[in-house]
RNA sequence: GUGGCCAUGGUGUAGUUGGUUAGCACGGCAGUCUGUGGAACUGCCAGCGAGGGUUCAAAUCCCUCUGGUCACCCCA
């Protein structure tokens, strides 16, 4: 815990900001985020998927252990915290599925009928530089089938993951969906050893964090993006021809799949990704296949996370996108949303029909009407100038003299013609203008 | 984590051989006009990202920090 005086020390600043790579999230921005959960959860509820949430703090080990210490996202990049109480640490989620995995495990959902179907929306944290889509805190959609190693479980989260990208605008020719297997543990390990000796012979040709790589995180290799190493890339080995006759039969079932049913797909021998929980299935999608086009989503097959982290032999798939980096491509593809706007607007004059408007809003609301008002001003013309700005079709306007005669006057905000009106007749009245 | 570029009211901007009180537009609030909007006019609100240094004098030059942006690393 920060002691008092570090926690103040700050405080004599004069202003205040968000931090690094964290935003907050106005009312324009929200339609996109609720538009995006909202087909989300339409489609994969219809598909029988649950919504599951986790928490945003989970035992740091969690990570460390079932994504793994050396990948960049949970060795570099955790927010860790330490706080009365815990041993150890806790750290702020930075990736969805091992957190449920370990709900699946916590809560026994293997005793279920299998495979368990999860979806997931919220933010999620990495300490890494902000840049184009990408920030420290960002939202993720997600969704995971838990149980099985049948390929009906990949073949279903890629089908629902093009319907969902289809759903936001994005073009059936613009969805580029690469894909890969990297094995299992035993084809990998051999394909492994074959890379490092082939990448040892060529030790000379290639960029230091080549070098690096090898050791480290062997399969990185792959998708450098130096040029120096395009000659030696060309010629090394591919996983697919180490695969092991099993996740073999796993690969080529899941592309007759695919082909069968139309979804087209690149193979992609090179895409491996970041988290070490993955085995076999692995694949991203793009909005172009230029392979520097930053992913918009991306998954994968992982079948020993759940043995990792929990002892329980469950396999699973699962998807997750950037919900950032979705709006940013409708934005640009001029998918643009607006917020809903009053076509009708009261004004008053007065106290007398202040206090009234207060009962008069009401009857529109009931009737789900959306009415402007203004009712913190106290003068007419303040009040009109909102509803103009607002672009309202009709203006209700209340007056000393119409509270007593129980009459309000109807503005025509285009032509200007005002009429007046009994007061217990605005309801039909203002439904035939707007053919409601 | 490494490197490049950048930072003036809420928003968009003017302002460098350092030199009066930092200018303009939009905006917000109020008024001209306590019963009539889209126009006009008047007044007000609000800024040099933060800290330090050089100097008689800093928005301007230097350093540090913070933030933004782009590339790398990595990833959603």
């Amino acid at each position: 815990m920060a002691s008092e005086k570090e926690l103040t020390q700050k405080t004599r600043k004069q202003s205040f900001q968000t931090p690094r790579g964290m935003k907050d999230i106005l009312a324009e921005d929200w339609l996109y985020y609720d538009f995006i959960l909202q087909n989300a959860k339409k489609i994969f509820e219809f598909y029988g998927f649950k919504r599951i949430e986790t928490p945003l703090l989970e035992e740091a080990e969690l990570f460390t252990k079932g994504v793994g210490k050396k990948t960049e996202i949970v060795g570099k990049e955790m927010y860790l915290l330490k706080t009365k109480g815990e041993q150890g640490f806790l750290a702020l989620r930075p990736e969805g599925t091992a957190p449920i995995v370990r709900a699946y495990i916590e809560k026994g959902m293997f005793n279920l009928p299998q495979p368990i179907k999860l979806y997931y929306f919220g933010s999620f944290f990495r300490h890494e530089k902000p840049q184009a889509g990408r920030y420290r805190q960002f939202y993720q959609f997600g969704a995971e089938i838990i149980g099985e190693d049948d390929i009906a479980s990949e073949v279903k989260i890629i089908m629902l993951s093009k319907i969902f990208l289809e759903s936001l605008g994005f073009a059936k020719k613009d969805i580029f969906l690469l894909l890969n297997s990297i094995g299992c543990s035993k084809c990998r390990a051999v394909y492994i050893r074959e890379l490092k000796k082939y990448y040892r012979k060529n030790n000379k040709q290639i960029c230091s964090d080549c070098r690096r790589r090898i050791q480290e995180n062997p399969l990185r290799v792959l998708d450098c993006k130096n040029e120096k190493c395009y000659p030696v890339k060309e010629g090394a080995p591919f996983i697919l021809d180490y695969l092991c006759t099993e996740c073999n039969n796993h690969f080529k079932s899941l592309l007759e799949y695919l082909e069968y049913l139309n979804i087209p797909y690149i193979l992609d021998k090179t895409l491996v990704r970041g988290l070490d929980y993955y085995t076999r299935t692995v694949f991203e999608f793009c909005l172009d296949d230029e392979k520097s086009k930053i992913s918009l989503g991306g998954g994968g097959r992982y079948d020993k996370l759940a043995e990792i982290i929990g002892r329980v032999k469950k396999p699973g798939v699962g998807v997750a996108f950037g919900v950032e980096r979705l709006m940013e491509e409708m934005i640009q593809r001029g998918k643009g949303f607006k917020s809903a706007k009053p076509e009708v607007f009261l004004v008053y004059i007065g106290e007398a029909a202040k206090k009234m408007s207060f009962k008069i809003l009401e009857q529109f609301r009931k009737e789900k009407i959306l009415i402007g008002e203004n009712l913190e001003k106290n003068n007419l013309r303040a009040q009109l100038k909102n509803a103009d700005r607002l672009g309202v079709k009709y203006v209700f306007m209340l007056g000393q003299q119409e509270v007593l005669d129980e009459m309000i006057i109807l503005k025509d905000m285009n032509s200007g013609l005002q009429e007046l009106i009994p007061l217990d007749k605005i309801i039909p009245e203002i439904k035939k203008r707007l053919n409601k």
